[in-house]
DNA sequence: GTATAGTTGACTAAATCATTCGGGAATAGT
DNA sequence: ACTATTCCCGAATGATTTAGTCAACTATAC
């Protein structure tokens, strides 16, 4: 699970699909010219995503991408996941041979986080932003479900 | 906000000098060692860290790196903050000049799954990890704290 | 047929990742 | 003072990833 701008070129560019799918597919054209995305990086973008069955292509004059499924349906990781192959950056392999006293401790740390991450991207859905852009939008003030519940924290700066 | 395998070695070796750190400074030859990181890789990460205020030196022998604060008030964001300094990639610079019919919805949509992110990754402090870490070293299960509430999901096979 | 639009593959400049090397500066122990 | 340890710094490097371009192809609506 790796979290780049290719991941979320494509996850704007999906949350641009499903605002805009209503009346049918929605070219990449399209998509390239309202988030200024190269049009030919959006072509490798959702040939990945459509074969990793998270959008259907329609061919032809009108045609387009539609999503596949409902934006309920879809998570951040879905589309993480579809365009951005997980790497594997534990030293021993994936393999659990690695054990001297503490059994390869990367590895379990890194499963670990990962699987933290993981769950939180999966838990939002790609209808959720859309909902969140379209309130936006709309100048209002944006409302963020479930954060976790407060606890001692660093003052440092936030300038994410 | 990324995410890379950057900024995991530097939270992996930070939950080390937490774990280790009760008996004076810990070397960044051991963490190496323990955590299979190339020494001046390790030496670049904390340079940052350092600059940052998140550990600090001592020099000579038996020197090495502590926290310089408590492992419950670091995050996993203001790690991964230090190490991996954070891009722009939005087309309009960050500016908010970039208005045409939607005003940049590229800017939005960014900042706002950056925000969700950002939002989780510090709500995860060094300690929970470490925590967890001795928990697994110990063979019990592994509780994950708030994960949000189920929703409909999608039936991807779950490979992170 | 022709224009539209997806499909595929090769290729590329630039950036980032992870590592290596070489030399410094500070300090504890002798 | 000498020496070993350890942090400190910058330069260089190969591999990978990013983001984009180009070109040729297939399917389809009109």
């Amino acid at each position: 699970m790796r979290l780049t701008t290719k991941g979320r070129f494509a996850v704007t560019a999906m949350i641009d699909v499903a605002m805009h799918g209503e009346h049918g597919p929605v070219t990449l054209s399209a998509v390239s010219e309202r988030q200024k995305i190269s049009l030919s990086y959006l072509e490798q973008l959702f040939g990945k995503l459509r074969r990793h069955g998270l959008v259907e292509s329609v061919r032809g004059p009108g045609g387009g991408y539609n999503l596949a499924r409902a934006a309920e349906a879809v998570s951040v990781a879905d589309v993480i996941l579809a365009v951005d192959e997980p790497i594997d950056a534990t030293q021993c392999g994936g393999l659990e041979n690695c054990l001297d006293d503490h059994r390869c401790m990367t590895h379990e740390l890194w499963s670990g986080l990962n699987a933290h991450i993981f769950a939180y991207l999966r838990s939002v859905t790609l209808a959720e932003l859309v909902r969140q852009q379209e309130s936006r939008a709309r100048g209002e003030p944006v409302v963020m479900r479930d954060q976790r519940p407060p606890s001692p924290r660093s003052t440092e700066p936030v300038t994410a």
